[in-house]
DNA sequence: GAGTGTTACCTTACGATGTAAGGCGATGCC
DNA sequence: GGCATCGCCTTACATCGTAAGGTAACACTC
């Protein structure tokens, strides 16, 4: 029968075995297209097979969230404050260009699992070190994380997807009507991604920089105080500040 | 018969009325559950009538953004710089928190439809006019967009989903085992949104106001020459710029 | 080695979904 | 009055997640 078909070819299942085919079919097929009944069929097995492993989809997709969270690399705490966020922002981001079907899937996801809370837990580990009070640390991980988890999607899903769009408004109609658009396409191309990305990084760790060193600067032996725009940002924008 | 049900009632379908229901819908139940049926039920009229205006769900999908995007307020090239760009960015957020269900489909959309291509024209325009060179207008739009975006994001979609994870690790597990989260928690309520949002988005802006500045500066009478991290970004980081 | 559970996987079935194919009454035009 | 077009419906199908329950192979105990 077929029933021991598996057990023949010494293909058993394991967490392993699924988490890693349905990344992979994803990663093919892409998410929307990915079902139980595709995967059991690259697994050899049935569909209901999967479900003795997981309690249902949700929970293998959770699963290969895990796997793949757990695959950031660690934080070196000797190294200097700035290579370690750029080493773990770059790597989060290289994630998310090797599973770029995915990588939505884990942008948009709660970090309420363990692996989830251990990433988190590393990186705000980094912006703690750099010697800033709480809750600049806590803000300056929040919207490096915006800035970084934006870029991501934008580079991986953002003008990749062809999500449907009956008539894609012709080349000529762009051309005339959107010249902005058209003069500016030049440096959205992949190749300009890396230098974008940098630039905007460098812009958000530069501040964080200078506000930590006139931190130290100001009171040695003080409470870490709230600096510059850190405290309470106030809502009233700070101009200019040439 | 129920054929003409909507019809006695004056209802006839409409795309606006389509639309209309649609993303109230969405936004009522997600956008998962989302469901032609569940519309047409809603609509009092039975699924494939939808298709009479629309050639799929995600052509109404389009619709829908097209609205939502057309929603977005227009520029207003008289008043200063800096207003201008504030003016449509923030717009753009509470368009996402207006319409948070809903979001990740505009944020993941590739904007190429009439109305998608004149929001980026628009928001193009400001940052072209604030006096820099194209490509540093066209780096800022982008790394802008992917803060912006990835704030939107979070703040809708990020740690509001609950989109399954069985077992939620504990509080007292949490609280122990990964303590800067748990320090850090509080500055990452709704309530602290506003200001984590404003400042790293002072902290992008001020930057492109000041190479702006510097530029002006430089040379009356030059061509824009690429200014400060703008022309080519080394990909070595300039440290402490103190 | 017979009996008893447990594991690992399968079969069947159900309700929901997107949508292709085609029907049918009401309206508009000649 | 004849006929086309419009607006909406009926039916049908493939695909989906998964509940319920089955069953063969193995792991025990006695």
């Amino acid at each position: 029968m077929a029933r021991s078909r598996s057990r023949r070819q010494g293909e058993t299942l394991s967490t392993r075995r699924i988490e890693e085919a349905a990344l992979d079919l994803i990663e093919r097929e892409g998410l929307e297209a990915f079902s139980t009944r595709k995967l059991a069929a690259e697994l050899g097995c049935e569909a209901m097979s999967i479900y003795h492993y997981y309690a249902g989809k949700a929970h293998l997709l959770d699963a290969v969230f895990d796997r793949v969270v757990d695959g950031l690399p660690p934080d070196d705490p000797a190294r200097p404050w700035r290579d370690r966020v750029e080493t773990l922002v770059f790597a989060y981001r290289e994630m998310a260009h090797r599973y770029p079907r995915f990588f939505p899937f884990i942008a948009l996801h709660r970090h309420n699992t363990r692996a989830g809370l251990a990433w988190l837990e590393r990186v705000l580990g980094v912006f703690s070190d750099a010697g800033l009070d709480t809750e600049t640390a806590a803000r300056f991980f929040r919207l490096v994380g915006y800035y970084v988890i934006g870029a991501a999607l934008d580079e991986t899903s953002g003008y990749a997807r062809g999500n449907s769009a009956a008539e894609p408004v012709p080349d000529p109609e762009i051309e005339t009507d959107y010249p902005l658009v058209t003069a500016v396409n030049r440096y959205f191309r992949p190749a300009e991604h890396d230098a974008t990305f940098r630039l905007g990084l460098d812009i958000l760790l530069d501040r964080f920089e200078s506000m930590a060193a006139s931190a130290r600067n100001a009171g040695s032996g003080t409470r870490p105080r709230s600096p510059e725009t850190g405290g309470t940002p106030r809502r009233a924008s700070p101009r200019a500040r040439a």
